[in-house]
DNA sequence: TTAATATTGTGAAGATTTTCACAAACCTAC
DNA sequence: GTAGGTTTGTGAAAATCTTCACAATATTAA
């Protein structure tokens, strides 16, 4: 079952879409699905869907389509939900706040052991029950609380010095918000999201249409 | 120079990326830079960023580089960033709270110039200069202050309706922040963002990290 | 049992994106 | 002005991703 191919970042991405669709058709007591519906609920095609589910193994009967539960627990597995992340947020900032109060991370099995700023007026205080530690404390706190994730949400000024304890403590993947590319050891995961990127290909979007005929 | 080709989104993602970094260089007083310097702060090779910018003209001198500051005003102008753009804020909670706070979109041309929820505990009350109104107003008051985009920080219950008055009120371009797919018309350009999925490419990665050989 | 219908899984074809590699163009030094 | 060193711009090749199309398999009906 193990899988040698690498699986592109796009492919996951469906994925994790079609684990959203599956959930939502189990809750309204759907057993089975097909590739064409749920290519309906995507923005993919049905061929799309069989070819990325086939990537993992063959989980749908011909004929009929995918068992709705079953697949979701597959996809689960594959997508590493099948076990709670340990994770640490860094920068207690307004993104910060948002993130943490956000359910949707604890739902999906990533749990916020850990708060870090280095903004002396902020360490200390409590935040969704977590005290916000020094981040010069990172590694040995992280160390105790076994993260395994990071979510930066610092400026981007804070970056080097942050990365320094960051990859001091062996941490392997990061979520990163800050608008820089971050440089990382090999072995280390790093998502970007950025949103100013996203504004930014829409008004591209825009600017193509106006600029044709 | 208008453009024929259909520009594929990650480089557009690139572009955005290469813009950051030109305004990081010029910043720093460089003149001049090449396309290995840019690769080296990006995550890509000499070779796609010489693609990349080709793909709207040809910009740089061979033997020496490409002028920062033209590049950089070159780079807006594709991106559409060579004005300002009027945006709405759809959903007055935790995630627009950071969002219209946040001045990296004044900073890159993005002007919030609305904000609208449909709680009434909400309606009335002053955000960063601006009054909360109710949704129910969305298509007389983007139309008054000439909304172009919107972004959309609201939970998936909410979404239907929502849309409703969005698809009214002719808006072309989504930022959205709510976790599923948007049912829009030809012509109406949609940015997802979803951070859970971002997490759920970290739990991946690691998850095919531990499960090969 | 057989026929009719539905839907998967997957090679092969097609499309798109990235990388390669090199001629063309530019700069500097002498 | 010519030689030597750089770096772009871009066809062509390679790699990757998506779509097509259909055999294989399952269900249902009679």
């Amino acid at each position: 079952m193990s899988v040698s191919r690498k699986i592109s970042e796009s492919a996951v991405r469906r994925l994790s879409l079609y684990l959203r669709i599956l959930e939502d058709l189990e809750h309204k007591g759907q057993n089975t699905v097909s590739s064409e519906e749920m290519s309906g609920r995507s923005a993919t095609t049905a061929a799309q869907v069989r070819k990325d589910l086939s990537l993992f193994g063959s989980f749908g009967k011909r004929g009929l389509g995918y068992a709705v539960t079953e697949l979701a627990e597959r996809l689960k597995k594959i997508l590493g939900l099948d076990r709670r992340w340990r994770v640490a947020l860094v920068g207690a900032g307004r993104i910060g706040s948002a993130l943490v109060e956000y359910s949707g991370f604890a739902e999906r099995g990533y749990d916020v052991v850990a708060i870090f700023d280095s903004d002396a007026s902020k360490v200390g205080g409590k935040w969704g029950g977590l005290c916000v530690r020094d981040i010069s404390e990172f590694e040995a706190v992280s160390n105790d609380e076994s993260v395994e994730m990071v979510i930066l949400a610092i400026p981007v000024e804070a970056v080097p010095s942050v990365m320094e304890h960051v990859e001091k403590a062996g941490i392997r993947g990061i979520l990163n918000f800050a608008p820089t590319k971050l440089k990382v050891p090999l072995g280390v995961a790093v998502k970007d999201v950025n949103m100013v990127m996203e504004l930014e290909a829409l008004s591209f979007a825009f600017s193509q249409e106006d600029g044709e005929g």
